[in-house]
DNA sequence: GGATGTGAATGTCTTCACAGCT
DNA sequence: AGCTGTGAAGACATTCACATCC
């Protein structure tokens, strides 16, 4: 921010925004994708809440945390609003992830696309097995999980993504956080101990199985349910 | 039920029980099997709390929309409670899953060993590649997507778990439910449309980690943030 | 005494409804 | 006229605080 500009930031209160509204953002942003591969240019808080089954106030006032984007009478522009929800997300900045675990869940993690698609490297993959250390994935060695406090550091990791077994997750994580690493998301079925100063999402696939059984069990209709989350512990 | 018994379950208002409530059932669930591990008995509200950061209220008024199950100055057994909830949470059902993809992540789920421990049990695997289609895993044979409807059908499918492309999840959606199943887990990065009569569950790794970078580009606290829900698109 | 179960208070999120811009 | 942006209302979820029971 230059010098002379308005300093706005140092006292734009940074509102807590929701869990649910950075969820809904990540949506929004996929669902103009869609429709600019459509070919279309703009589109109204209406429509862009249809394609979620969500309330057009919703879509407006989520977008509302953060600025104005749209035009009175007009819409949204795609192009636009896309672009911004990026940066809002911090997609725009290449995140730096190492992946903890070479199984089967580690691989599919490794080799499923989005996430590279939206922005995110994994620069360095780590396993305990002997087996499978020296191994190379798609041009990464897998390192032996020893090295991990120096991977993460020559790497400068953000984020590591973490595909163990639950037994060795919690020890894994502590040596994560020690190493400096700022975020973790956590595959290992297991809730992970709170840490001061990082950021955890577990995902639990049988957490969400257990979600949808619910529901069947109790004959819920289903219509708008089950829907506005995910992977998530 | 009995005839001569109390006739409560029919004006028994189910009371519509919120999402965040059943991910932390999950949640106690899991708490309470590491804590039988570990040759406790009984555990109160305040202790189950602390293991997962909750307010210890909140766990009592969770446990409480659905009975009485602890003993005021003692708290509450965990055997009971552990049994409880999995009758809560219908996992006492074994549940028929099919997985529809074997691709890495389609492995990857389907050698995930929680799932089975959880009660549920993938009966058959449906590919599109030739290659794979014939192809054995731990017993079950991978089948051609283009058996869908039968196998669903013989095999008395509840939950289908896509792990397929997004371009080809629609499609696959839509054939399931008309084939009959109840449920659908999906892991393909697309938002599937609503469709009426069915439980559908969208998990996105992509966002998982937007929500992540969302959180540390804006160097929030993270202490108690970031971890109420999972695998949700 | 110690811990549950729960009405009431508080806090947060969603939806309504309309002023205001295009 | 059409659609955004947003205070205010309403719905929902969390937390407090205490009567109740072991």
């Amino acid at each position: 921010m230059s010098p002379q500009s308005f300093a706005a930031a140092d006292f734009m209160e940074k509102a807590k925004i929701s869990e649910s509204t950075i969820r809904r953002m990540s949506h929004y942003y996929r669902f103009l994708e869609e429709m600019e591969e459509e070919g279309l240019e703009t589109i109204s808080s209406k429509k862009l809440a249809a394609r979620g089954h969500l309330n057009p106030a919703k879509v407006r006032k989520d977008l509302s945390y953060f600025g104005s984007f749209g035009r009175r009478g007009k819409g949204y522009d795609i192009k636009l609003l896309k672009q911004a929800i990026h940066d809002i997300l911090g997609v725009t900045r290449k995140w730096r992830l190492i992946l903890i675990g070479a199984g089967n869940l580690g691989s599919a993690l490794f080799y499923f696309g989005e996430f590279k698609k939206a922005g995110f490297e994994i620069l360095a993959v780590l396993e305990k097995d002997p087996a499978k250390i020296g191994q190379e994935w798609h041009g990464i060695m897998i390192c032996s999980v020893d090295d991990l406090e120096e991977v993460v550091r020559s790497f400068q990791i953000d984020i590591a993504v973490l595909a163990v077994p639950a037994k060795a997750a919690v020890e894994v994580a502590e040596r994560l956080v020690r190493a400096g690493v700022k975020a973790l998301l956590n595959f290992a079925p297991i809730k992970l101990p709170y840490q001061r100063g990082i950021i955890i999402r577990d995902v639990n696939l049988a957490m969400e199985l257990e979600g949808l059984t619910y529901l069947l069990k109790n004959g819920q209709a289903p219509e708008f349910r089950a829907d506005d989350n995910i992977l998530s512990s």
